[in-house]
DNA sequence: GAGCACTGC
């Protein structure tokens, strides 16, 4: 490998000048200020490690009179940012116009600036109404909640608070709110003009999340009927705001510039074929050639980053001692990893080494690691697309965009001047695509379609979608859902279907859960439902160990063993809830126990408050739940009662069903293809069920199927029966 | 026969 020597050094600067156009309204910035480490120090977009808590306990013993005066000290810092310098101009523009597009780049203050201008406004002319901020992500919302609340001299939930699920600081007094935009189209599902709001801020739009294109859709269709006093303020950090502005009808777009380091790049001057060998060699070459910091590499999954840590092992010791160069210290990083082993890469290392964070996606955005002077770009990542017609999805790796490539760069300059090492050619880079594809145009939208259904869209096709997702998509999530009994045969919403839409659950889990409540076993339902709610509830055991958990896992669940994960699942749950919780000491006692298996013991305790939501949801949507139902339950090994339970997952997953084959393979019902079951279930050592239901198939190498029970034949013939007289029923209650 | 990127209610 060798790095292109005549790099070029990239200019976000001057690209963005070149790329303003009629309706662009440039802010040129001669106050480019150079950044002192005490002056910002706060996390502009919101960004920041999901391990530790930013809010201190501080807050709630410090008066009001110092609560002011913080927030007067504050505001010098305020004062000093891009966006705080143009104020009056970006709101005269907010105020003259019902949309405005803002792009503000990296450390703008955009985020906690501009809601603070805005709601200054709201008191100075009495107007009624409150300003909601929306976020991508949890930690973002609250964050920048916490920061704001500080600089307006409240404390959180006073005049400004987040809401977020399972934690909502707001009050009656709150007039700025930080939401995630899972938040916001809750709202939109209970009380669908959105009163309470004057101001909506959709930050992070250029994510394109499927959940931020859909509030743009909605908020488009508000201010269009029956709320076209609404102010809404679309923010983005790159100039992916022609849509934008085109889709709000010509909205001016603002741009604002960031304060951010200069990053140098570097290419390949010819393209490598194995990418794990490049990162490695490339890692070496800095860390010889360049001076102290840490490096960030990107990869596209668990298996490149795995492979890297391991070589790299190997390898730095022998690397320091052959020349004077630090000692490399690699680290891996991905979402499925432990969160202890996660909050490794977040310590500052000491001494004569070099940090390397081998990572996926996750650093992109979620994630920030300080300290990072030099990120290393392998160009690709892993992207789950959906098959609609196959209904399953596959897990691709993909080159990147050049936008994601530039925020990988951009990890490089958050505290100095940065290099960054492209493992791909200059020429190469020209040719990816400019923007990566929005993830509604890649995914199941049967959940979408269910939101629109339930708001009272009727033209699914025609509404105004920020992305539609194409008929073949709608058409399959309009069908899916009929299926599910969520619509009827004109497309109406059920009863069945108000339901699911607002239980926080995918659609054919909500229909899952209302068979439960049918049938006498919700309790049990919601219990593994909750599980299946947790990502990253098992881990994934590292190799030496695998065996023994395995042993541990199977020797608890009696079960699990004949029917398969759900039922093992909901014996899991049994023993952390009913077994563990009633010592003394039940915290460290579940503790040892989740440690023994390899179980998240933040993943449980999650659990436990997606079971307490559901239990308070279902209380109030099923007027006929039974006295019964409101008990828990173990599960036991009463084969009744599991085969009930099992059929009901059956009602919301007949379509994720294979019939075993007498070679042992399977084959799904729906299309015939072979379909393996994944390593990590239960079943994946059992040879002998006569068929197999997964509530998912997803193909890598081939097609998986994941959390897999075993069922029995005749179970499809009475399930698809009885979805059949559902059908009808639905058809005679309509005439 | 051997393995899934990230986020949200």
């Amino acid at each position: 490998m060798a790095a292109n020597s005549n790099s070029r050094v990239a200019s976000n600067h001057t690209s963005k000048k070149q790329k303003v156009r009629r309706n662009i309204h440039p802010f040129t910035n001669n106050t480019r200020i150079k950044r002192a480490s005490k002056i910002v120090k706060f996390n502009d977009s919101g960004e920041g490690d999901h391990v530790s808590d930013q809010r201190s306990n501080k807050e709630n013993v410090v008066t009001y009179k110092s609560l002011k005066s913080r927030a007067s000290d504050l505001l010098k810092m305020r004062e000093t940012l891009p966006v705080y310098q143009h104020k009056r101009e970006i709101m005269s523009y907010i105020e003259s116009n019902p949309v405005t597009v803002l792009i503000g780049e990296t450390g703008s203050g955009k985020s906690t600036q501009i809601p603070q201008f805005v709601l200054e406004k709201l008191y100075d002319t009495k107007k009624h109404g409150s300003i909601a901020v929306t976020q991508p992500r949890r930690v973002a919302a609250i964050n920048l909640a916490t920061r704001v609340a500080q600089e307006h001299g409240c404390k959180l939930g006073e005049q400004v608070g987040y809401s977020v699920r399972f934690d909502n600081t707001t009050t009656t007094r709150t007039r700025l709110k930080y939401l995630t935009d899972g938040m916001l189209l809750r709202e939109l599902m209970m009380n669908n003009d959105l009163r309470e709001y004057s101001v909506i801020v959709i930050d992070e739009a250029h994510e394109r999340t499927v959940l931020t294109d859909l509030i743009l859709g909605f908020l488009k269709s508000l201010i269009q009927g029956p709320r076209p006093d609404l102010r809404i303020i679309v923010m983005s950090a790159t100039l992916q705001a022609e849509k934008f502005s085109e889709f709000f009808n010509n909205a001016p777009i603002l741009f604002v510039e960031g304060r951010k380091f200069d990053v140098k790049q570097y290419y390949l001057k010819a393209p490598t074929d194995d990418i794990v060998d490049a990162v490695i060699r490339c890692c070496i070459q800095i860390n010889q050639g360049e001076e102290l910091g840490d490096i960030l590499c990107f990869l596209p999954g668990q298996e490149e980053i795995d492979k890297a840590v391991t070589i790299m092992e190997k390898i730095a010791k022998y690397v320091s001692d052959e020349a004077p160069v630090p000692l490399i210290v690699p680290y891996p990083l991905y979402a499925a990893l432990p969160p202890v082993q996660q909050s490794l890469v977040f310590a500052p290392i000491k001494g004569f080494k070099r940090k390397v964070v081998f990572s996926t996606n996750i650093a992109e955005t979620s994630v920030t690691i300080s300290g990072v002077k030099f990120v290393v770009d392998s160009g690709l990542r892993k992207v789950k697309v959906w098959r609609h017609q196959l209904g399953l999805a596959t897990l691709l790796t993909v080159p990147i965009s050049q936008a994601s490539a530039m925020q990988r760069s951009g990890r490089a300059g958050r505290e100095s001047e940065g290099k960054s090492f492209r493992l791909y050619c200059e020429s190469d880079y020209v040719k990816l695509p400019k923007q990566s594809e929005p993830e509604i145009a890649r995914s199941d939208v049967t959940s979408p379609v269910l939101m629109l259904k339930r708001y009272g869209v009727d033209d699914l096709l025609n509404w105004t979608w920020f992305e539609n997702p194409g008929k073949e998509a709608i058409v399959m999530g309009l069908q899916e859902l009929y299926e599910l009994g969520a619509l009827d045969t004109r497309g109406k919403i059920t009863k069945r279907g108000q339901q699911m839409a607002l239980l926080p659950l995918q659609p054919h889990l909500s229909s899952v859960l209302i068979k439960a409540s049918e049938v006498g076993c919700l309790s049990q339902v919601i219990d593994i439902v909750s599980c299946l709610s947790v990502e990253n509830l098992l881990l994934n055991p590292s190799p030496e160990e695998r065996d023994e958990v395995n042993e541990r896992r199977l020797s608890l669940c009696n079960a699990g063993k004949r029917y398969g994960d759900l039922i093992m699942l909901k014996e899991l749950f049994d023993i952390y809830f009913y077994e563990l919780g009633k010592s003394q000491d039940a915290s460290s006692e579940r503790n040892d126990w989740c440690k023994g298996l390899c179980i998240s013991i933040r993943g449980f305790k999650n659990v436990i408050r997606v079971r307490d939501q559901l239990r308070v949801y279902c209380k109030r949507l099923f007027s006929s739940i039974s006295e019964e139902d409101e008990e828990s339950k173990k599960i036991g090994e009463d084969g009744e009662l599991i085969s009930k339970i099992l059929k009901c997952f059956l009602t919301g997953f007949i379509k994720n069903t294979a019939i075993g084959m007498p070679d042992r393979s399977y084959r799904t019902v729906s299309t015939g293809e072979p379909i393996s079951i994944h390593p990590s279930s239960m079943l994946f050592m059992n040879k002998s069920c006569p068929g197999i239901m997964y509530t998912e198939y997803v193909f890598t190498t081939k097609g998986y199927a994941r959390n897999v029970s075993r069922i029995e034949l005749s179970w499809l013939q009475e399930v698809v029966t009885n979805a059949a007289a559902v059908a009808k029923q639905k058809v005679s209650d309509s005439k």
